[in-house]
RNA sequence: GGUCCUAUGGUCAAGUGGUUAAGACGCCACCCUCUCACGGUGGAAUCAAGGGUUCGAUUCCCUUUAGGACUACCA
């Protein structure tokens, strides 16, 4: 077979020979130890949160090593395609601070030299890889029909598992030159497959930066490299960009590790050198069986980046939520450096957990919560302004108007030493804190304490005195006393019998009362935002 | 079916051929306290099972089991 001619018949107009293209993609000049780590999606219309994952240890790879962290979106199937992809990526990245050095905008900028970041627009590249290929005789065309949809490729598939075989080779590799030109007159596309060395038996090892040492059952598959429409598989792809863009580091998820032979074998064939590899592990969810499964935008709404923002959890408390799933030692770092930035953190992109976490929101709160714990009141403010203008439009004019009260009740018990921990999202804020925008709806009190609840309120209402926290405390406790309560915790507690109750339990009912439920934070701070006459109406709705 | 990956409390997990097997979240109790929190102290809870190797295995090897991934002209 000659093979040049062959390559001829099939790609007659290529626009670029290997060699013209390499010229134009030099080795990136380095430091030896910086590493280059691309986030490449496929432009699904959001950003998913396992590729989130993966960004972030992209990310913190190549920038403290000085390299390069880039954006390639992979819209090699059409079908797939949504417009906007890569605004609402870029859009993510940046919001959380993890701005790629090189990035492409659909119809706008590029930024990098190593471009198009669309892989539609490299098509020309694929297709010279593609044609050497061809003419060294490591690649033949397939003529086959297209496999449509899922039902038959899960019907073939249980054909080969009937049989147990292991390799895949396909007919059309035996095919003559003559029987391919008149295939190609007839009009007939067909696709580009690898000619694979494999026998299905020999094994290859090699180190993964978080599995360790693999070995597995080399490739023995003859892959498609171009599609019908001369579009690259992933397959293809994936070495001849991250080659050309200078790649040293593929973090891609685990679900990737088995097809490792096959671009192993890719590698190979084209002569190149192949990256390290980092597969992450998928991000998972507990189902009602208590099993694993991958987390998916259909069942979790987690699954989609924009959800974080929506429910307006504080952006720091995600990537540190996630960083500990990369490098769990990250909040034992933190509690030593509690104000440090996350770039000094000493991270370890090699050393992930081989594990596959699960999604634990109960602990993404606890980190949150103590995040926004330490902010200002200001800083609250701010965040939660901003988070309005995006999701809680019809509360945005108060946010502003009343700045001033808004910041004082985002104050109540903050700036100190133990702040409350009350929030762990902007979404919550109204909730939380609803009595001190309108009046609570009326609190049910039990039957059994609604006389002494009663007699309570009516009574403070002489005894109010909002001068000073000691004062207001003091009234309390005189009237505590002579409604016949403990003010003495300790001998309430040794003689509770003599009481109708303590203390505690006189501010339980005015607390009611005001907020219209039984935990607030600081009760007079509460009492002198509201005003003296505002409680005084709270109080008079129940005696 | 085949090929892989994973296996330490409920969750995230550190860790080692000999340890009282870290820590965090969650849970429980107590203390503090005007409530709830916060904070503090303490507690319950883990090396999947079975074989080897070894003086000794949670650690190394094998098997089993369980969970997961892949097995597309999708990525």
């Amino acid at each position: 077979m000659d093979y040049k001619k062959l390559a001829d018949l099939l790609f007659p107009d290529n626009k670029f020979t290997v060699e013209e293209i390499e010229k134009k993609y030099p080795k990136r000049k380095l430091e030896k130890n910086a590493y280059v780590t691309r986030f490449a999606p496929s432009p699904t219309g959001y950003m998913h949160l396992g590729g989130f994952f993966q960004a972030l240890i992209d990310y913190n790879l190549a920038k403290r090593s000085g390299g390069v962290f880039y954006l390639r979106i992979e819209d090699t199937d059409q079908k797939r395609e949504i417009a906007g992809a890569s605004a609402i990526i870029l859009n993510i990245l940046t919001s959380y601070g993890f701005l790629p050095d090189e990035y492409q905008l659909k119809g706008g900028v590029t930024v990098g030299d190593y471009g198009p970041y669309y892989q539609s627009e490299r098509k020309e590249i694929y297709k010279a890889y593609a044609k050497k290929l061809v003419s060294e005789g490591k690649a033949f065309p397939c003529f086959c029909r297209k496999t449509e949809g899922l039902s038959d490729v899960k019907e073939k598939r249980e054909k080969k598992f009937a049989v147990g075989i292991n390799e895949d080779k396909d007919p059309c590799r035996n095919l003559t030159l003559e029987q391919i030109e008149t295939n190609l007159k007839e009009g007939k596309t067909f696709a580009i497959r690898l000619k694979s060395k494999g026998d299905g038996v020999r094994k290859i090892k090699f180190h993964d930066g978080a599995k360790g040492e693999v070995e597995i059952l080399e490739n023995s598959m003859d892959a498609v490299l171009l599609k019908n429409d001369m579009m690259p598989t992933y397959n293809f792809a994936h070495p001849v960009d991250d080659t050309l863009m200078g790649t040293n580091v593929v973090v891609r998820g685990e679900e990737w590790l088995p097809s490792y032979p096959l671009h192993a074998e890719i590698f190979e064939a084209l002569g190149f050198e192949q990256p390290k590899y980092i597969h992450s592990p998928l991000i998972y969810k507990l189902n009602e069986q208590g099993n694993k499964n991958k987390i998916s935008k259909r069942k979790h709404p987690e699954a989609d980046m924009r959800y974080f923002d929506k429910e307006g959890y504080d952006k720091q408390a995600v990537v540190e939520y996630l960083m500990n799933l990369i490098n769990s030692n990250f909040e034992n770092w933190r509690r030593v450096n509690p104000d440090a930035d996350i770039m000094e953190f000493p991270f370890d992109g090699f050393k992930i957990t081989a594990n596959t976490p699960i999604f634990d929101f109960v602990k993404l709160n606890d980190v949150s919560k103590e995040i926004i714990s330490h902010y200002s009141a200001e800083k609250c403010y701010e965040e939660l302004l901003l988070w309005a203008r995006e999701n809680s439009l019809e509360n945005v004019d108060y946010l502003v108007k009343d700045k001033d009260y808004v910041t004082k009740v985002l104050n109540i018990d903050r700036e100190k030493p133990k702040p409350r921990k009350d929030i762990y999202k902007w979404s919550m804020f109204f909730d939380v804190f609803d009595y001190m925008f309108s009046a609570p709806a009326k609190f049910e009190v039990e039957e059994e304490n609604k006389k002494d609840f009663e007699e309570v309120l009516k009574t403070y209402k002489k005894y109010i005195d909002l001068s000073s926290k000691e004062k207001w405390f003091e009234n309390i406790k005189k009237m505590a006393a002579e409604l016949g309560y403990a003010t003495d915790n300790s001998d309430f507690k040794k003689n509770p019998e003599k009481y109708k109750g303590n203390v505690a339990k006189v501010c339980e009912y005015i607390r009611v009362a005001v907020t219209g439920r039984k935990n607030s934070p600081d009760l007079y701070e509460i009492m002198i935002l509201l005003g003296e006459k505002q409680v005084l109406e709270r109080l008079a709705q129940f005696a």
